[in-house]
Formats: C-alpha cells, structure tokens, sequence
DNA sequence: GACGATACAACGACAGGCAAAGGAGGTGGA
DNA sequence: TCCACCTCCTTTGCCTGTCGTTGTATCGTC
C-alpha cells in the first residue's frame, strides 16, 4: 500500500485548507472530513497537523476566526469557524502557481510505473 | 516570479539524486549540475543539501560511496563518488509511486492558473 | 599569484508534521 | 440510566529535511 508522505505533502496543507475555504467559512471537523472526501479517501489530514496550519496561518493573515455559538434548536456545537482572507486567496493562487512549476520539475525525474 | 519552495521538493532531493545514479556513478557536484539542467534551470539543489542527502542514503544503504583518485593525465581531481544500490532502485521505484498517488490528491485542491 | 570554478564538509537554526495526551459536549442504543 | 462512540479543540515536545554560514583545498588560466 502506497501512502503519502508528510514530505510531500508539506506545505501543501495549507493549500487545501485554503481551497476548501474558498466555497466559505467552515471549522476543523468539517474541514478536515472534507479533504478526505475530496482526496477519495487517499489523504486523511492528522488533527494536529489541521489546527497547527490554523494557527499558523492566521497569524500570517491568511485566515480569520470567528466563534459560533449552537444553532438556537440546540442543534451543533459551538464551534471555532475560519474565514479565508484576501492575503489568503493571493497565497492559494501562488501555491497553484508554484504547484505547477514543481509538478513540471519533479516530474523530470520520475519514470512511470511499467516504464 | 514564482519559485519552487522548499517545502515541496522536501523528500524529493533523494528521488532526484537516484535518478541521477541511475545512469551510472557520479559526484555531488556533477550531480548538482546535472539536476539543474534537468530542470530546465528552474531548480539548483544547495550543496548543503545535496550533500547531507548523500549521507543519509548512505547510512539508509540506498547509495554506496568510493573515492576516485585523480586521473594519471593529472586531470580532474579526488571526488566522492556515489553508486546506487539494489535498495536504493526500490526505494527510487516506490517514491515514484508515491508521487503518482501524491500528485493525483493535491490536484484535487489546485485551481489551474487563468480558470 | 590572483581569481573564479571545482569539490567537499561541519554546525546550528528553523519550520512543518505528528505522536501522545487530555478534555468536554452530543447522540443513540441497550 | 449508563456506556460507547462521535464531534470538536488544544498543548507539549520531538523528529526530520532544508539551508545559511563558514571553512578548506585543488585546479586552470591570465
């Protein structure tokens, strides 16, 4: 079984929180069942590894947080949501530049399965 | 002008370098060289990290090393050469999958440039 | 003999990922 | 009622790969 490494991965966390981000503001647990979802299930995000690129981004403005309390039907907890920033659209869009240049690199040096 | 972080290649220094020794023994600063053109100059690995890669793989037993001494013409100088070994071909095999796998989840979270 | 290119190595700092652990509210079933 | 399990978040501290800095030495050539 083939699994991903956190070294490549590295980095790019940050890019798919912030992509989920982008269809509005949403929380760890949601976040976190959505990047498996949207991976088929070949990425599962560890829970530190989610609130340290919470904190971390944050900081660097690249989100925002906001609390919000249970629905009034008592329904839900009271939850942490975040909110993706301009700064943070400006440094998803570098990420997908930047992806597509390291793709082109890498790529120079693997040979296909069955080559 | 976008440039290829760190973050990204990590893990991928090692793929790279077997890739090279694919083709035969080689030096780190031949390596060095060869990796930058490879990449169409779009990548130059640090010597730094070049080199500490070799001791790794070594230690790893993904690469073995031998000195040549300078040629009898005088030409050229003592160089650590670095052989890739049978581990070495497998672990260079299972990175490539792993890329594959890698570069399918995080396209899930790119958005192509001008879309 | 000065200068740039070649060739290697040690050291320490840094950042991101993650294991381990803890804790509290919600839900559903026996 | 009680228990298991899911939801939801946080702290602490370690590990690993990268890289800035610095140092050393040889080679070619002008």
């Amino acid at each position: 079984m083939v699994e991903i490494s956190s070294d490549v991965i590295r980095g790019y966390n940050d890019t798919m929180i912030l992509f989920i981000l982008q269809n509005g503001p949403s929380y760890g647990y949601e976040i976190s069942k959505q990047i498996r979802q949207r991976s088929d299930g070949k990425y599962v995000i560890k829970e530190t590894t989610l609130y340290s690129a919470f904190t971390r981004m944050e900081k660097n403005g690249y989100i925002e947080s906001f609390t919000a309390e249970p629905a009034a039907d008592g329904s839900g907890k009271r939850r942490t949501y975040y909110r993706i920033t301009g700064q943070g659209q400006q440094y998803y869009r570098e990420k997908c530049e930047e992806w597509l240049l390291t793709k082109e690199v890498v790529e120079q040096f693997i040979s296909k399965a069955g080559a």
